[in-house]
DNA sequence: CATCGAATTAACAATGTTGTTAAACAAAAA
DNA sequence: TTTTTGTTTAACAACATTGTTAATTCGATG
């Protein structure tokens, strides 16, 4: 759950638990520093005094949020596998990442789209991480192909469409619930049919 | 493009614009009446002379926004094509759609889900034009589907992960444009490829 | 031209938001 | 106990943001 930041005192904790929701319901430019404090049970001043400033403060959570996105990537692909299977474990495995951070992705995405610097700190961090299971992946994929095991897909577009149709599962939640009204219940079972779908959506789009 | 907002005046006319515009880049609460009012030309006290209320001036906004999104569904439905092309078809006019309005999706998701108000105005304008395209295409996939002409799948599965894939094609454009570097030429590329990618990859998934 | 009403402006008011500061407080070291 | 150091609070300051109001301008109509 809470990445790598360091915690000395329990107020400090308390605001960071605090400004991570904030952030994270609201984006940085809608969370308010009284909100987060009130949030934390502490008088506002105390975040200036941790942390001198909103934007030193959103750092921070940005920074920890970055990280835990890329770390998603970092698969261990195991190359005994059929592609199919490799596949298969792939979007499962990115699925229950979202599931587990459902606000994760937007939050994010909305904060590179807007502010700049924020695009370009992610794209650093992504550089290595990226590069490495992208290109692993790419190589399975093109043996695939050239196996004739599976259709010619470029490894961009793939893998677009794996995160996209499982971010929409979690992305349309708000509507879903309007329309199974009052039976939550089913909530989990809407989930977990859309993981199947997802695979199976995939996997007979990759057939020959 | 504009919707059937009625202007009296020239200047409430110039005061709509500026309010779309800052309305889609930054959201409801980002956006600031000051800001709309420098960016129309006039001074910000005509807004509020105009529409009273940022709320007010919000409404209008969104609800032509919202119209022009349910407008995107209603597809005249061709009874006597194969459903290959009706789903072709389908894509195809969804993709344009999204290209001409890059900004709508994001801006209505994001209102609906920080606002109940919102949510519930969509649904109300939501129930009788999805309703009648919805079912129908409903009812073209379960024939083709009895027919043994494509692999069996729920509409709903099949709609959001059409919306997914198209949508995302324009959502990574800010990434897309980094990894392009300087070359934005390409960018009509890269779209043009990726509705082709997107047609290909659903009838892949759907034929036996 | 005079007048009436709508459009426009400048000034102000109220509240929200971020950030600072001086003083009070608490805990540990001398 | 006194000192010292870091923590916490209350009060304030500066600016942003939304909204109001009274005065002014403008255009049409008598």
């Amino acid at each position: 759950m809470s990445t790598a930041i360091k915690i000395e005192s329990n107020n400090e904790q308390l605001m960071l638990e605090a400004a991570e929701a904030e952030f994270l319901e609201k984006g940085y430019s809608s969370a308010k520093t009284t909100a987060i404090a009130k949030r934390a049970g502490v008088t506002h001043a105390m975040l200036h005094y941790y942390f001198r400033t909103k934007e030193n403060l959103f750092q921070k959570i940005f920074e920890a949020k970055v990280q835990l996105l890329l770390g998603s990537f970092n698969q261990n692909l195991n190359d005994n596998l059929t592609f199919e299977l490799t596949v298969k474990n792939f979007i499962e495995f990115h699925f229950e990442f979202i599931r587990k951070n459902p606000k994760l992705v937007s939050f994010v995405y909305n904060e590179i789209v807007t502010n700049e610097a924020n695009r370009n700190m992610l794209f650093e961090k992504l550089q290595p991480t990226v590069a490495g299971t992208f290109v692993r992946i790419e190589r399975l994929l093109n043996e695939a192909i050239s196996k004739g095991m599976i259709k010619p897909i470029k490894i961009s577009d793939l893998l677009m469409n794996i995160a996209a149709m499982n971010i929409v599962t979690f992305m349309a939640l708000p509507v879903v619930l309007k329309l199974l009204p009052g039976q939550e219940d089913y909530i989990e079972d809407y989930i977990n049919e859309r993981k199947q779908s997802n695979v199976q959506f995939v996997l007979n789009a990759l057939r020959v």
